[in-house]
DNA sequence: GATGTTCATGCAACCGTTTGCAATCCCCCT
DNA sequence: AGGGGGATTGCAAACGGTTGCATGAACATC
C-alpha cells in the first residue's frame, strides 16, 4: 500500500490538515513543526497523490498535448520543448496521437477533459466551430490555428514560402507546382495563400496540386501530376511530401534537383540528412510560447492573444539552376 | 462546472450509487432504469471523472511510457503503436523524455508513479537495482533491458549485427570499426556482444570505438577516431551516430560508401531516406506487445516473462565493395 | 486585568466516484 | 399463509487530499 497522508500524520504527531498545510502553504504552519513533518514524510517516502489533490483543487497539473502523428518527424522537437518547458512549473504532459482522424481527435480531447487542466492542439483538423465548443470544456491553446477567441501560437510559414519562391526565381525557375496538404491545415491555406500572391509578384507560374496526404505516400503519389504540369520546380506542403516526391522521381531516372528542384516544409531531422531545402519552422520556441499561453490561460482568466513566429528558408542542396 | 454523478442521478430520480453501476456494472440495475439513466447522462453531457474514479478503485487508466529522447526517430513509431494500442482497452499513455538523464529518468517515474497504472521503460538508462526498487511503486515493463523479475520486451539486436557483419564481410571488408553507444544500454552490450563473436567466426578485425553520444554529434564527433583505425567500414550504435558520422566524413572530402562502409541500427524514417544500410528493429511490435505484457502484469499479479522480436539487416546504399 | 491580535493547529465538510451492506419488492414453492 | 430467494435500489463509508472555520495559546496594548 502507498504511503498517505494519514500516515505521515500518525508519524510526526500532528492532523492531516497540517500534514496537508506542510506541503502546499509552508508559511502557515510552525517551521519547527515543518520540518518534524518533512522529516517523517521522506522518511517514509512520502509521495502527494495527485488524483486525490486534483478532486478538492480543480487542479490536475496535467497537460494535454495532442497531434495527429507523432511519428512525423515535424512533432517530436515540438513536444520535446513543450515537455521540458512545462516540467519547470511541475506539470506533466500528456501526449496524445490523432492518426490523422478528426473523429480521434475529439474523442480524446473529450477523455482528456476531466484530467488536464488545459490542452495543446498542435496543428488541429476539428472545425473551428467544434474547437470552440469543446474549449468550453477544457481550455485550449492552437498552435498554427486562428479559430476565433483561442491563444494561437502562429508559425509564419507565409514569409518561408516567399523566400522559397524568390530563391527558385533566382534559379530561373518560372514554373512550379505547389502540392498542396489537408484542406482545414491552417498552415496549409497559408501557404498557398502567400505562394500564389509571391507567384503574381515575382510573375511566376503556379501550379497547385492536391489536396495531398501530408506523408511520404501523398509525395510519391503526386509524382505523375507534378510532371504532366511540366513545373521545373515544387514546393511541397511539408518535408515527408517533398522526400516522397524525391524518392519517386529518382526511383523513375529523374534527377533532384538537376532535372526537377523540390522544396519542403518544417526542416526536419530528416531534410537535414537528406540535403532538402526547405523552410525552418520554429517548432521547439513554438512548443514553449505554447505552453506559456496555456498556463496563462489557466492561472489567469484572462485570455491572451497570439504568438507569431518567423519562418524562413534553409538553402540546401535538393534545388538548382532550372534545366535548360 | 462540470457535470458530475450528482446531476444526472437527479435529472433520472435515482441515487447516484445507481448512476455509478449504470456505468460500470450494468448487470446490477434494471434495463429500464439503465436506460433512463443513459439519457439523462447523455443529454447533460456526462463524463466520469477519472481522478475521482482512480481514488476509489485505485486505478487510473493511464499508463506511463518513458523514454530517453523523443526526438530519437527510433522512439516515435513504438509510441505511436504503444498509443494505438492501449487505447482499445481504454487506457491513456502519459509519454515523458528523460533527455538521456537518469537523475530526470527517475524523478519522472516516481511522480509518475501515482497517476499511473504501470509504466513502460524504454531503453532506460537506470542501473538494474534501482530499476528494481522503484517497480516496488509503480508495475513496470522494459523495453531493450533485461531486468531480474520484470517482464521485458527484447529485440535482439545480435542477429542483425551478424548478418550486418557477414554483408559486410560479402563485400570483403576485412577490419571493421564498432561505435558503441552508452554503456549501460543492454542493446549496447547485446551489439558488442554478438558483433565480437561473430567478427571472430568470420576472421575480421574489430576495432571497437567509445562510448559514443547516442547522436549525430556522436557520431561527427567519432570521425577522426575511425578514420585512424584504417577499417573500411563500419557499425554504428544507431542510425543516428551512423548519420552524424556519414556527414562528417562527407564533409571532409570522403565518400560514402565508396571510401567507406556504414551501416547503422534501428532502421529509422531517415535512414529510409538517406539511403542508409541498416539493422530493422520492430519498434512497433515492441511497443504493442509491451503494452500488453503491462496490462497483463497490472490485471492479474503474476509476472509475465520476456518477449524477444528479431531483427535483421535492411540493405541500402550506404556500405558497398571494400576499397582496393 | 480585560481586551484584542496574531499564530499555529485541529475539526469536519467536501471534491466525484465506488461498493459492501441493508432494505424493499416481487415471485415461486410448499 | 408463510418463507426463501433473486432482483433492484438506496444508504453511507470509504479513497487521499484541501480548506473555511473554530479553538486555544502567547503576547501586546491600554
Amino acid at each position: 500500500m502507498a504511503v498517505t497522508i494519514k500516515d505521515v500524520a500518525h508519524a510526526s504527531g500532528v492532523h492531516v490538515s497540517t500534514v496537508s498545510r506542510a506541503f502546499s502553504a509552508a508559511h502557515l504552519v510552525n517551521p519547527r513543526t515543518r520540518a518534524r513533518v518533512l522529516a517523517a514524510a521522506d522518511a517514509l517516502g512520502y509521495r502527494p497523490n495527485r488524483a486525490a489533490r486534483a478532486l478538492s483543487t480543480r487542479r490536475t497539473g496535467n497537460l494535454g498535448l495532442i497531434v495527429a502523428d507523432i511519428a512525423n518527424p515535424f512533432f517530436p522537437p515540438l513536444i520535446k520543448a513543450a515537455q521540458a518547458h512545462a516540467r519547470r512549473s511541475d506539470h506533466h504532459v500528456f501526449v496524445a496521437d490523432t492518426d490523422e482522424q478528426t473523429r480521434v481527435e475529439e474523442e480524446l480531447i473529450r477523455s482528456m477533459a476531466t484530467q488536464v487542466d488545459g490542452a495543446l492542439l498542435v496543428a488541429p483538423r476539428l472545425s473551428n466551430r467544434l474547437i470552440a465548443e469543446l474549449s468550453a470544456d477544457v481550455p485550449l491553446v492552437v498552435v498554427n490555428r486562428r479559430p476565433a477567441g483561442l491563444p494561437a501560437v502562429l508559425m509564419d510559414v507565409a514569409s518561408g514560402a516567399r523566400q522559397a519562391l524568390e530563391h527558385l526565381h533566382g534559379f530561373g525557375h518560372r514554373h512550379i507546382a505547389l502540392l498542396t496538404g489537408p484542406r482545414t491545415s491552417w498552415t496549409n491555406q497559408q501557404l498557398e495563400h502567400a505562394s500564389a500572391d509571391a507567384a503574381h509578384r515575382l510573375g511566376l507560374r503556379l501550379r497547385p496540386i492536391g489536396p495531398n496526404q501530408p506523408t511520404e505516400e501523398g509525395g510519391a503519389a503526386a509524382a505523375s501530376d507534378v510532371l504532366a504540369t511540366g513545373a521545373t520546380a515544387v514546393l511541397a506542403y511539408n518535408d515527408l511530401v517533398a522526400l516522397g516526391l524525391i524518392q519517386e522521381l529518382r526511383s523513375r531516372g529523374l534527377d533532384v534537383p538537376g532535372d526537377l528542384g523540390v522544396v519542403g516544409v518544417d526542416n526536419t531531422h530528416t531534410a537535414r540528412h537528406c540535403s532538402l531545402t526547405t523552410v525552418d519552422m520554429p517548432t521547439a520556441a513554438a512548443g514553449r510560447a505554447a505552453i506559456d499561453l496555456l498556463l496563462r490561460r489557466i492561472t489567469t482568466e484572462d485570455s491572451p492573444g497570439t504568438v507569431t513566429l518567423d519562418t524562413h528558408l534553409v538553402v540546401r542542396g535538393s534545388a538548382g539552376p532550372a534545366p535548360g
